[in-house]
RNA sequence: GGGCAAGUGGCGGAAUUGGUAUACGCGCUAGUCUUAGGAACUAGUGCCGCAAGGCUUAAGAGUUCGAGUCUCUUCUUGCCCA
């Protein structure tokens, strides 16, 4: 029996899906399903992590289609941003040549993996056909008020030469350069997300296809909170301390206030020499919020005092304190010790008044304090709050306090407004002038798009936009006078925010969608891949949607992910040398091992030098394997390990299956009497059931187990009375189920057992459901719960008749003759269960 | 510190509504074939035990005729937030 040469059946079923253009496109079914992996950054090469996303996308999108869906898979490049610029700069290239040699690279390497991508859709955001309608967008946000400019304090990465967004922040450091940031004043552009914190976080109830995981995440990072703020006096002052807290409940347990350092009240105090000791001291801990948790609370006491709100005559003292930031709430809070363990830590050291006011339902009175006191229960000591729960005194004292004039409900929300402004070359330019006057207008739409220039000097400091000895000067087309272009470029993250919009009418000239399209098409109804976009990327993509509908009346919808699934990362054991150097795993092949440590397996990345590259795999394994393997050692939303002798299992198995199909076309002509089919068939089509609802659920590695399964079920068959017409069907139906996994395996078996050529024609195996209904059933027998044996008997037989049959049993007899039965469980077509004294 | 998720053989992992725990794959062991094997094939493989049998889903308790699955407590790990 011949070998499966791999590379030459991956070689001619990838021409053959080219040269017929493949497309799941076919716009006359009614059925359609947006099939989309998040698309690459062009970073050079494809590494496994890609390979792992586009099988799991490519498995659905083909299974879709094969069930009758109209089925839209596009792919598309990510392809602005840093990286081109930094390789540009020390490669003395072009970032435009690099980028579109990695696309070339890329595209080729992802075409050899044969997915069913529709490569006639293909974008890129570094092309003018698409960024020039990103600007366009652009102009509609800001005339319609969602693009503000302002001045703050911005993150600015140091090493990258740019602001960060508070997300790309990760522990203080830059997402990509990962450099210390630093508090920068700048004037920058913002889009107003946070018009929108309430409806991105109430309309998270209406993503019922998300991972719970993730919109929690987004929940929290949106970060609602309901409280109240309180203004509070200060003897000897005449501006009041504005105070914001989620806890007005507590208010009559208050007993000191507490500022940040950075507050106004702290003015008079900056020419005392021990509170500029005390500010630098505090300063030492780091600016972020992790770093102020952990730090030990301390405070220097300012001298003056506050009159509490509700109690008469009652002065607590004003506390500056190191674990209060002023770009948080008001920067001042009232603390509550007994129910805040902050305060309650912070009021133990400077041995402050610890006043308990909620009474907890279940803990004894005279417990004394450790520790503060967060849950719910009954108010005390708080003259008209007593005896309420938590959530009603909250409610009172808040009318009582916009009673009084003293303070308001306030809503806040963690999510600060998106800053887009980038001080880069690579990106998409910001169709904005500055005019003689000051004024700042967009450009004219039909001046876009605003090109990149191709002469720029990367090699000096700062934003080469800015540097250009050009490109900046224009005119404003309304009135002829000469004005400055805006040399700030957007955000990366803006080009993948609605790049999915784009697929639907990816070649559409004067607009950057059509909206019959847009409305056919979206959502996207399954979004794959990695769950460290869980916030940024898609907060930012369910804004635009918000956005864009504000601008387009035509559009209906306003969630641009459907559904969401987040797969798990590829990992690899990690490999040390007696140096201490890390070693990767082709090097192991070639040196001593016992004088590398092996490490646990990790995610697989260069600094850690434990990739596999996915190209060379497929030279040795094929396509097939390397997919079939991605996806069959753990479920998809977790991570996978990484083994040669997995991928090497999978190559094996490919094998078998295609000798097995070699076999099948061999017995053809057999004359076999055909008593055996009716046992084949029903497991067969129960298998076949099986793995539709396996991969239907996303199950994808018991999917594949199972096809392991049926696949020796038809070896062990080959010599069984099943004639061979009977037996080519069955072979052809799991040579489709394996479609989705395995295309260039499939297509070769079912070209050799149905000798046609074929591309979109393939449907799934029907099921026949008369096989699927079982005449005979497995009951369990127990003894007080415990296994004993098992027997087989006809569907739905009665109890009198399983007892009769069970004690028919040697070993089952052995433990129940002498023995009093009390009685029997018996659930039909399960379980019989004795229980004896 | 808070929230969430998860803990099943040597390893990755299976297990509708509580009803045969360890499917499938890797690895390992033995054998066949071979000049050879990091190839192929066959058989075996949770643990203890010669066996009968007993034990086993992080640990402990509970509910139940019956718990990997439900409840509570504890421990460990991962992720997110602070």
């Amino acid at each position: 029996m011949n070998k499966l040469d791999v590379k030459e059946i991956d070689k001619k079923w990838q021409n053959f899906w080219l040269e017929k253009k493949i497309s799941f496109k076919k716009l006359k079914k009614n059925k359609k399903f947006y099939c989309l992996e998040m698309f690459p950054y062009p970073s050079g090469k494809i590494h496994m992590g890609h390979v792992r996303n586009y099988a799991i996308g490519d498995v659905l999108a083909r299974y879709k289609s094969m069930n009758g869906f109209d089925v839209l898979h596009p792919m598309g490049w990510d392809s602005f941003g840093m990286p081109a610029e930094n390789a540009a700069r020390e490669n003395k290239l072009n970032p435009k040549d690099w980028t579109e040699k990695n696309i070339a690279t890329m595209k080729r390497q992802l075409q050899s993996l044969g997915l069913s991508i529709d490569w006639d859709l293909e974008i890129s955001t570094c092309d003018e056909e698409y960024y020039k309608h990103q600007q366009e967008l652009f102009i509609d946000f800001f005339n319609k008020g969602l693009v503000i400019r302002k001045e703050t304090y911005v993150n600015w990465d140091p090493v990258d030469e740019t602001v960060l967004a508070n997300e790309q922040v990760i522990n203080g450091r830059g997402w990509r350069s990962n450099a210390v940031v630093e508090r920068k004043k700048l004037s920058q552009w913002f889009f107003n997300i946070s018009k929108f914190s309430n409806e991105l976080l109430e309309d998270l109830n209406t993503l019922t296809e998300w991972p719970e995981k993730v919109k929690l995440m987004q929940k929290n990072w949106i970060g609602k909170s309901v409280g109240c703020e309180i203004d509070f006096e200060i003897h000897g002052k005449e501006k009041k301390v504005k105070v914001f807290t989620t806890r007005p409940d507590t208010i009559f347990g208050a007993t000191f206030l507490a500022v940040s350092v950075d507050h106004p009240l702290c003015k008079n105090l900056e020419k005392q020499k021990d509170f500029i000791e005390f500010k630098k001291k505090s300063s030492q801990v780091g600016t972020t919020e992790e770093a102020i948790a952990n730090a030990e609370k301390i405070g220097f006491n300012s001298g003056l005092t506050a009159k509490h709100p509700f109690i008469k005559n009652k002065t607590i003292p004003v506390f500056v304190a190191n674990f209060i930031l002023m770009d948080y709430g008001t920067g001042a809070i009232f603390g509550c010790p007994a129910h805040d363990q902050r305060d309650f830590d912070f009021a133990t050291k400077y041995n402050l008044e610890i006043i308990p006011v909620v009474k907890s339902n279940d803990v004894k009175e005279n417990k004394r304090l450790k520790e503060a006191y967060t849950g719910d229960g009954k108010i005390i000591n708080s003259e008209f709050l007593n005896s309420l729960s938590v959530e009603k005194a909250k409610e009172k004292i808040i009318a009582e306090i916009t009673k009084k004039k003293i303070g308001n409900k306030k809503v806040s929300f963690r999510l600060k407004d998106w800053g887009i402004s980038r001080q880069r070359y690579w990106g998409c330019p910001i169709p904005m002038i500055y005019l003689k006057d000051g004024k700042v207008v967009p450009v004219d739409k039909s001046e876009l798009p605003i090109k990149l220039p191709e002469n720029v000097d990367l090699n000096s400091k700062g934003n080469p936009l800015a540097n250009h000895p050009t490109w900046k000067k224009t005119k404003y087309k309304k009135t002829g006078e000469s004005a400055t272009r805006e040399t700030d470029t957007l955000d990366t993250f803006v080009d993948s925010s609605w790049y999915f919009i784009r697929f639907c009418s990816p070649k559409l000239k004067d607009k950057p969608f059509d909206e019959k399209a847009f409305n056919y098409w979206m959502p996207v109804d399954q979004y794959i891949g990695g769950v460290e976009h869980a916030i940024l990327h898609l907060l930012y993509s369910r804004f635009f949607m918000r956005a864009i509908k504000l601008n387009d009346k035509k559009i209906k919808i306003k969630e641009p992910f459907k559904g969401l699934f987040t797969q798990g990362m590829v990992c690899h054991e990690t490999y040390k040398n007696e140096k201490g150097d890390w070693v990767s795993p082709e090097e192991m092949q070639k040196i001593d091992k016992t004088k590398v440590t092996i490490g646990p397996p990790e995610a697989m990345s260069k600094s850690k030098k434990n990739v596999v590259d996915p190209e060379s795999m497929i030279q040795i394994y094929g396509a097939d394997a390397i997919r079939w393997f991605m996806l069959s050692d753990s479920p998809p939303d977790r991570d996978i390990q990484w083994s040669n002798e997995g991928v090497a299992a999978a190559h094996k198995f490919i094998q078998r299956v295609w000798s097995l199909n070699e076999k099948v076309i061999d017995r053809k002509n057999k004359k076999y009497p055909a008593d055996g089919e009716r046992d084949f068939l029903i497991k067969i089509n129960k298998y076949l059931f099986k793995i539709t609802s396996l991969i239907g659920k996303f199950h994808l590695n018991v999917a594949i187990a199972s096809i392991y399964e049926v696949v020796r079920l038809l070896e062990e068959s080959l010599s069984k009375n099943i004639s061979g017409g009977c037996f080519i069907k069955s072979q052809a139906s799991i040579m489709k189920a394996m479609m989705p996994f395995t295309p260039h395996l499939s297509c070769e078996c079912l070209s050799k057992l149905e000798g046609k050529n074929f591309y979109q024609e393939i449907e799934w195996p029907q099921i026949n459901k008369s096989f699927l209904v079982d005449d005979k059933v497995i009951i369990v027998i127990q003894i007080n719960g415990k296994k004993r044996g098992l027997i087989s008997a006809k569907k739905d037989v009665g109890e009198k008749e399983v007892i009769k049959e069970a004690r028919k049993i040697e070993n089952i007899e052995r433990y129940l003759k002498d023995k009093k039965i009390i009685k029997n469980i018996f659930i039909k077509n399960k379980i019989i269960n004795f229980i004896i004294a």
